[in-house]
DNA sequence: TACGATGATATTGTATACAACATGAATTGC
DNA sequence: GCAATTCATGTTGTATACAATATCATCGTA
């Protein structure tokens, strides 16, 4: 009756799922080392399903994998960084458009639940959760939109951007949580394609307007406490 | 000074190309059941290295993966075969564009070698290989419009494709090499953006209009025949 | 001291061994 | 004769062992 869609945890998908979301929070960061043994031995797996995982993590481009050298948290060159919000501004505004056509009320509901949280996580500190909880709000708008495909491709590109956040935001202090958002709440629930594809438009390009193209790497705490969670 | 780009053969990445390659040119059918064992024997390498390749394969959807039950070649359902077309539709024709605007003469020479190769393929009666060869046009035109990320997407969509036309091809006999691809040329070197957006829309549609989307699975020829290659 | 060679250590790449599961055939009971 | 069960076989899931490569410290020499 659950219809087994419950993931095993201790296996690939797992391991995948806890890396993706320890760098999705940003407590690994870019260029951070993964160590087959070492994420092993902390998830208490073996290599060949760490191996798995980051096989799986590099191709999304999470991870960098250099041979004979090992795993490495990607670190999007500004060109790349451009190109993720380049792919992101031809595929979000339309897909935001076939959303509002198609948004339920159940759908509306669950979009202001992942504000309300997003908000929350922001009140408790933890900015990291909350930019993971962001990026969460135009997966679902992608879903709405019933479009597996392309929602797979701006999974991606969400994944990417929480990267390129990680190396190149320039106001650290605030407006985490713009008014964008809501925005496209209104619009989705109102069914105005129209807004919503000028909202997600102008969303994304501010995004890209708030980064500084000079590269930041920043060091790295320790990897058995980073992925704790 | 070789830059080491070159591909090692019987290791991971050569046994997902030739892989990809046989499904690409229709040696292998959807549905078809690709053993480890077998796949290993085959190109003289150990589950392993299959193992991974076939993870790789599954990443882009060109193979499925069922638990306890091993790989199969993706079989696409005629509302994953719209969403593929629709992907397109939404990537392919501004990417033209872009294209249009940055494609030097020596970008030009290598798409003409291209539409030759796919003629003599169909001539020398390969139009498997004339398939591929198509394929690779379209993506040749993402990586003129120099987008990375898009052409990545672009080129797990025409994977995508040409399992969809292994599935629901129509008119099997002919047209094969409509004269799209010939008017795709003439815009880019015009570099006439407008037209080669406008064209490519066309052509994706046209592709779409001759498709039926009524499932025909056929069987399997001897793996180890296909995989000669 | 600076530079290069050499060897020890550690990590990844690959193959193999074992365990878990699925599949299908043979057997037993009705 | 038919159905259900059991067991034999084969395939996948996972762990481990070994080989190849990179890294880094030590040593020697100019």
């Amino acid at each position: 009756m659950d219809d087994g869609q419950q993931v095993i945890e201790g296996t690939t998908e797992g391991v995948a799922r806890r890396l993706a979301l320890a760098i999705h929070e940003h407590r690994v960061l870019p260029g951070a080392k993964l160590s087959e043994d070492e994420v092993g031995e902390i998830f208490g797996v073996s290599r060949t399903v760490v191996r798995a995982a980051l096989q799986q993590l590099a191709h999304d481009q999470l991870v960098t994998l250099r041979r004979n050298k090992g795993a490495f948290v990607a670190q999007p060159s500004p060109r790349e960084a451009h190109e993720v919000f380049e792919a992101r501004a031809l595929l979000e505004p339309r897909t935001a458009r076939s959303a509002a056509a198609r948004a339920t009320a159940a759908d509306i509901a669950r979009l202001r639940a992942h504000i309300a949280d997003e908000h929350a996580a922001l009140a408790e500190g933890e900015p990291g959760r909350a930019l993971y909880l962001s990026g969460l709000f135009h997966i679902e708008i992608a879903r709405i939109a019933d479009q597996d495909t392309v929602a797979g491709f701006i999974t991606q590109l969400v994944s990417r951007t929480s990267l390129v956040i990680a190396l190149y935001w320039k106001r650290r202090n605030a407006l985490c949580e713009s008014h964008a958002h809501h925005a496209l709440l209104a619009a989705l629930e109102k069914g105005d394609g129209d807004m919503a594809e000028q909202v997600m438009k102008g969303h994304l390009l501010d995004l890209l307007s708030s980064l500084d193209l000079r590269a930041s790497v920043e060091p790295q705490v320790s990897l058995r406490e980073a992925l704790r969670a």
